[in-house]
DNA sequence: ATCGTCATGTAACGTGTTACATGATTGT
DNA sequence: ACAATCATGTAACACGTTACATGACGAT
């Protein structure tokens, strides 16, 4: 029983911890939720099995052989108390300063896992923190390419406008994501405490 | 010599091409231009140097040593007539009607690299299909989504709200680029004809 | 004299891709 | 009877990551 992987997960297992906290999923079911939502990710079986099976070894998940008098019996996978700790961890990580529009996805993955990780506080205090990454990202962008924008070409003017609108919906999100957390009441079991 | 390579080229090996179509690159200044510019892409020497072997082999680019007059020779790479072949075959390629979204960068990659090897009719053209595409994955996507809402918790329609945000701002942008090679007189020496 | 930059490369390793294998069940 | 779906897995392969190796040049 190792205590260190000596690696960061990678983001198709953190994906996986993330899906199993919601509810054990076996393989296939993964598969399939995969299928329907991220379109970036694997969802193929040569990825997903050998997965599941690493992250089993390292003790950051479980699985167990569903209920024997089904016919067809699946293997569920649930977080261990260690899977639930680097959970969290991820999810609770400080914000890149580069790369922040790059991996504007799994940002937005992390936001929809806090849901039931995180609590309303802390998720306000990470939309803030991402929003001050954002502007850190955009001033260093903006003093870079102010020096270029002279030398640039049609196309290439286009593809930065395209990044900069991108950028300004993200401020958007965040800010619209912002207010509704405010206005909106806690759900019912949304920290989870007990163990 | 073989015509076929019976695999599509990865997203590296197509940047490096439009990258060589702007002008010869060695190694070092592609490692270079992929840290100032594509976060996503490797930039990494082990990636690089074995990518432009594989190139090369293809016959796709060719790989000249510098003047050895210079003290510190560096090995330039250029398309071959069928490296600009597979560079305008990718250009050109249709747009895929799912993961429009998840490849946007990819599609900006597209349109920079097409400055200089497209008509201006056909960047038109070609952004006026992604315009097209765009609505088709974005009324699949509500017919999608439309069904499950009522289920969703409130970070779960907050990610939905992000993606929906960010489709409105690709077509915003091609509704602006559009605008702007209308308007704009075409370049000099846009569409290269001489070899 | 040494450090940073220019410049090209190799080796081990690992994840993900593609394709295949297996078998039970459900629907037509 | 046959196809599609459920369900788990394996094997070959390859790209990219990390780390290391090498060496010349310019600056302090």
């Amino acid at each position: 029983m190792n205590d260190e992987i000596g690696r960061e997960l990678t983001v198709l297992e953190y994906t996986i911890l993330g899906m199993l906290s919601v509810e054990p999923q076996s393989g296939y079911s993964i598969i399939g939720l995969l299928e329907k939502g991220d379109r970036r990710l694997s969802n193929s079986a040569g990825a997903i099995y050998p997965a599941l099976k690493r992250l089993e070894k390292y003790d950051i998940i479980a699985g167990e052989v569903e209920a024997s008098n089904e016919l067809r019996p699946r293997k569920l996978y649930a977080l261990t108390p260690r899977g639930e700790k680097y959970l969290d961890a991820w999810l609770r990580e400080p914000l890149p300063n580069e790369d922040l529009l790059e991996n504007n996805e799994i940002m937005l993955r992390k936001f929809l896992f806090a849901e039931r990780r995180l609590s309303r506080a802390e998720v306000l205090e990470w939309l803030e923190a991402y929003e001050k990454a954002i502007e850190t990202y955009d001033t260093t962008r903006r003093l870079w390419y102010e020096t270029q924008m002279n030398f640039s070409s049609l196309h290439q003017q286009l593809v930065l406008e395209a990044t900069r609108m991108e950028l300004d919906t993200v401020r958007a999100w965040i800010k619209a994501a912002r207010a509704r957390l405010k206005a909106e009441p806690i759900d019912s079991e949304a920290p989870v405490m007990e163990p």
